[in-house]
DNA sequence: CTCGTTTTGTGAAATAATTTTCAATAAAAA
DNA sequence: TTTTTATTGAAAATTATTTCACAAAACGAG
């Protein structure tokens, strides 16, 4: 499936252009050079070309890139054009307000299903998003067809909640939880760890006093 | 301030460390190798030694390493000893959820101030955190000598309200916002990005077939 | 106290990511 | 048309990070 092979850190940074490109369309400017962008996003202007140079010949020497080729592209790329469905473990806390954002805007991903234990959530609506029991999680996912699956119960169960969930056929977890829960090697986990974000920008304001973003 | 000089990588994975060193402490464990540390968190063992190296020699050949004696160490180096006051901006959806949750447990962090623009919110106290209103925010993070914040409101504010944020004296930035702010060179931002690392998720798994974790 | 075993710590190699540099070229100005 | 300016694309250099692989140290069994 992987028609181009590309940096891990260059594959990151693609949604954040793909935002700004976005942002750049609905201003009605139709080009932009790699200095420009990477003011805008924080990137150094040589790396994006270099980000950009992955793909092939985007952009024009002289002129800069144009707006509305790069979006096509970058649509094509990140999928923009058909929809993602998610589901979401956990209507917590920190599960509600993600159900809530859900990812509306011009994101292509939208939660489509929720899971949760406590029976007075079960089959009610929440954001506009059913909730199901524990019961059906297996079986959601796979009448679904829902491949990733948004983490935010309690790090006690990640592990055992991991596990149905992989066994219903998901191969992405977003988890929120702080436990590296352990998958097999088809899955990928993406962990949003935010206590740790936090020790670690403490760590570098009490040890670096140079700043670099990120 | 910088005694040692470690790689950023190394920084980031810290916390991670510290965290499990907790687990296995409550446990009752003594003694811990590379190699079990590795399989818990996640991060080759090799990758560990060299982590802990940057600060001595840290474990015994033949035996591992003291659980007790990394916990301290870590513990010195993490300034888990002192609790470190963060303020949050922002207090709609997801900024309640996380004060709410206000990393409680074994952190060292604490949410100590609120603030938000809405009159209604203003002077009131949620979950034990009392909210103030806008005005007032570079007096309270002055006087209350708050150096970093965790900021939750709309895109579209978010870089007025870091400008003012910087003007209080905050030197740290934990920026949930899709927008990349400006700050000046001495202060260092964290981008905690949902939308984006859900695409990066979906990106990964449709261009690549094979998996490690990040 | 000796010996086989375990496991660290670390040079060196491999890999990954960023930054620098600059020739090539397009667009704009003269 | 010619010149100037802007900007890419790509190679090279640099910097950062991970991994390998093994000697040396320390453990623990006997
Ligand atoms: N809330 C935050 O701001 C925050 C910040 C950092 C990390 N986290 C992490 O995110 C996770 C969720 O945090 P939270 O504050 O939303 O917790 P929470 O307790 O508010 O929500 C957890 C939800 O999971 C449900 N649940 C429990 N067991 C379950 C199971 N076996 N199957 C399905 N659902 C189950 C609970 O009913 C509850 O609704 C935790 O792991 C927490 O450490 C949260
Ligand atoms: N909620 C989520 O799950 C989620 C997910 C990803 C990203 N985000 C981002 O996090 C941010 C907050 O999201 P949210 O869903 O909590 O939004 P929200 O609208 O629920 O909350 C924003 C809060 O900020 C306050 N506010 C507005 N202007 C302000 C100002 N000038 N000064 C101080 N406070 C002000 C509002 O009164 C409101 O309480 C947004 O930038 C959003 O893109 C949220």
């Amino acid at each position: 499936m992987a028609e181009i092979k590309i940096p891990k850190a260059t594959a990151k940074r693609l949604p954040i252009y793909y935002r700004y490109l976005n942002i750049l369309h609905d201003a009605e400017k139709n080009r932009v050079s790699s200095t420009e962008l990477s003011e805008a996003v924080k990137v150094d202007s040589a790396t994006i070309r270099r980000d950009f140079s992955y793909f092939g010949a985007l952009g024009k020497r002289g002129y800069g890139y144009d707006v509305d080729t790069l979006l096509k592209f970058f649509k094509k790329i990140l999928n923009q054009d058909k929809l993602t469905n998610v589901a979401l473990i956990g209507v917590g806390n920190l599960g509600n307000a993600l159900l809530n954002f859900n990812f509306h805007q011009n994101s292509n991903v939208r939660i489509s299903a929720a899971f949760d234990i406590r029976p007075d959530l079960a089959n009610t609506v929440q954001s506009g998003v059913p909730i199901y029991p524990m019961s059906e999680l297996r079986k959601q996912l796979e009448d679904q067809q829902i491949k990733i699956v948004i983490l935010t119960v309690p790090e006690s169960v990640a592990q055992n909640v991991t596990d149905d969930a992989v066994a219903g056929g998901v191969v992405g977890i977003l988890n929120f939880t702080p436990l590296r829960v352990s998958v097999p090697t088809n899955v990928r986990v993406q962990n949003v760890d935010l206590t740790n974000e936090l020790q670690t920008l403490i760590y570098f304001l009490d040890h670096y006093n140079d700043n670099e973003e990120n």
